[in-house]
DNA sequence: AACGCGGGGTC
DNA sequence: GACCCAGCGTT
């Protein structure tokens, strides 16, 4: 029989029992019923943010190698921090992390704090993350709601609102159903279940102990839930990037700015990405206006580079600049580096590309 | 409430 | 191509 509206014991049962039996092993997860070390809970929750559990792995034993403890973390430079984080992308995550490792370390001396408001405090812990790291490493009764609970939520109750307005009535359904006791292992049951079984496309509802329960489901209409708010189209934009290179070999590297896209990585010179078409005469005289061509020698494209960001396609046409001595250009936080190098600074995945684009592998 | 902010996997 | 992912900070 459907029960539209479960009662909150009997469906947070079903979920812990479920839990038991299927808990998924992961390198930050204890086994049910045992608290792990909020440290690890952090640092594992601000790289899950929008960002998959099989990319995160790798990354988070790395870190936990090079930081064994948060003291150590908030030790470290922020450019340490930014180079092993290179690939994982959202890099204010990185900068946060940094920012928040100093705080706890600091202000309280390394001890994660276990209420709500407090660690809403901290840079980069917002409503799901606080949520998640009360509940997992402190078992706390709070409310955890990502993407996946999200999901299982409006089908539970087939929500028609499209989000993310109907945030806030989510919200609320998932508080009535939260339990009092073992709130983490419920919500890494919940989200366990929102990855394998509750899925965006074809729901394997066979295998699911919220079934009963489920309006979706009893509709047979599940793939209709989340209702979501239209997308906007996104531009393409285009730019010259430039591998100066000099005799010696080595490339012309430069820090991009603390904040915005990319902030605070590494990147090859490149002219504005505009959404025009790039005259590539045109832009060389640009950019190059102050330099003394006459000690540039042959100049080559490389291979285009197309990558996607969350709010525009960028096109990148790679040029390969060989420069003598005295036609080095002076930029400003330029820094020359051997390409045997490259893997001791910052540099996010579009300018990994750009070396593969030039070197042609 | 809307927008800016990466990158990879999947269909 | 478009969608999704253990979201947050700014405006």
């Amino acid at each position: 029989m459907i029960d539209p509206v479960p009662s909150k014991k009997s469906f947070s049962t079903n979920i812990l029992d479920w839990y038991d039996l299927h808990a998924r092993s992961l390198p930050w997860r204890s086994p049910p019923g045992v608290r792990p070390d909020p440290y690890h809970v952090w640092l594992s929750e601000i790289m899950l943010q929008q960002t998959t559990v099989a990319t995160v792995g790798p990354y988070f034993e790395k870190f936990l190698k090079a930081w064994p403890t948060v003291h150590h973390m908030a030790s470290a430079p922020l450019d340490d921090i930014l180079t092993a984080w290179a690939g994982l992308g959202y890099y204010a995550r990185a900068r946060n992390l940094h920012k928040c490792a100093v705080v706890v370390s600091r202000d309280f001396g390394g001890v994660f704090p276990d209420d709500l408001p407090s660690l809403l405090s901290l840079p980069g812990i917002g409503p799901y993350t606080a949520a998640a790291i009360a509940a997992i490493a402190f078992d706390r009764s709070s409310t955890v709601v990502d993407g996946n609970i999200e999901r299982i939520i409006s089908r539970l109750y087939r929500i028609n609102t499209p989000l993310p307005a109907a945030k806030k009535e989510i919200t609320k359904k998932a508080a009535a159903l939260t339990p009092e006791k073992r709130a983490g292992d419920y919500a890494q049951a919940l989200m366990d279940i929102g990855a394998v079984i509750c899925t965006p496309r074809r729901p394997n509802c066979g295998t699911c102990p919220a079934a009963h329960a489920c309006a979706a489901f009893a509709k047979g209409d599940m793939e209709k839930y989340p209702v979501k708010a239209p997308k906007k189209v996104k531009p393409t934009r285009r730019a010259l990037v430039f591998w100066l290179q000099l005799p010696d070999g080595r490339v012309l590297l430069r820090r991009r700015a603390e904040t915005g896209l990319l902030g605070g990585m590494m990147e090859f010179p490149s002219t504005d990405w505009v959404e025009e078409a790039v005259e590539i005469e045109a832009a060389l005289d640009s950019f190059f206006a102050d330099e003394r061509r006459e000690f540039f020698g042959e100049i080559t494209a490389g291979d285009l580079v197309r990558h996607t960001f969350t709010h525009f396609h960028l096109e990148l046409q790679p040029v390969v600049v060989h420069v003598d001595e005295p036609g080095r250009p002076d930029l400003a936080d330029g820094l020359w580096v051997r390409p045997a190098d490259f893997g001791n600074y910052a540099l996010p995945t579009l300018m990994t590309k750009v070396v593969r684009a030039v070197t042609d592998r």
